[in-house]
DNA sequence: ACCCAGGGTCATA
DNA sequence: TATGACCATGGG
């Protein structure tokens, strides 16, 4: 299966990545929010802060007024918005028994739920139903759109979910999903960040030949 | 000075 | 359903 053999070269060049970066489960999900179309450099900063002021815990932040939170996120970008977008998943996090009651729930309703949260899309949910409920459910983003366009195994303008059971499904003989589909998610990312900043054709990056991806085809 | 970053929502047609 | 505007900081 082609999926399994480019997870392979791409293990074997970058190794592995054990993510999601973070202390606890929920750390993972704060970040999770806070890395929505932002560098992660800035997301450490702004859980740094909220580190700082023991306010990393849902208590704490639904009951922080929103100004105040929103300063501790502010090298994040999109502070407003990602102040808001924290206390919505919170209050459902905290009404739904934490940790341990959502980890009760199945993949598909535990997904539903984190949908039903306004500010939490598919990719943000599916990093958190991967990187912090240990589901096997693969992350779909851009960088995984740009490099399977790239190597013309997809389209590029399939639906999310389209793109997700390609992927699940195209996984799924293999062992271990959770933790294939964890690092494979973390080396596509961190392949774009070494190799495929530049967009439209990948000149001299992984993408041809003198890297991690099999000639065409 | 410009471009992008581990997206998502909302208004409009 | 499908674009476009908007959110905003920080590094290259």
């Amino acid at each position: 299966m082609a999926l399994k053999k480019i997870y392979n070269l791409l293990y074997r060049h970058h190794g592995p990545q054990h993510w999601w970066p973070g202390d606890s489960p929920f750390e993972v999900m704060v970040g999770a929010v806070l890395t929505q179309n932002t560098a992660w450099i800035n997301v450490e900063r702004a859980i740094t802060n909220l580190v700082e002021h023991d306010a990393l815990s849902a208590e704490v932040i639904v009951k922080t007024h929103p100004k105040r939170l929103a300063a501790w996120l502010k090298p994040s970008g999109y502070f407003n918005v990602k102040a808001k977008r924290l206390k919505n998943f919170c209050h459902w996090y905290l009404q739904h028994g934490e940790y341990q009651g959502l980890n009760q729930w199945s993949t598909d309703t535990l997904r539903a739920g984190l949908l039903s949260v306004n500010g939490i899309g598919p990719e943000t949910a599916d990093d958190i139903l991967l990187y912090a409920f240990a589901r096997p459910v693969f992350v779909i983003d851009a960088y995984t759109r740009r490099l399977f366009s790239r190597l013309a195994l997809i389209n590029g303008d399939e639906g999310y979910e389209e793109l997700r059971a390609l992927f699940e499904q195209g996984l799924a003989r293999e062992a271990a999903p959770v933790e294939l589909f964890n690092e494979y998610h973390a080396l596509i990312v961190i392949h774009a960040k070494h190799h495929c900043r530049s967009k439209p054709v990948c000149e001299g990056c992984c993408l041809n030949r003198t890297c991690v991806v099999p000639e065409q085809g």
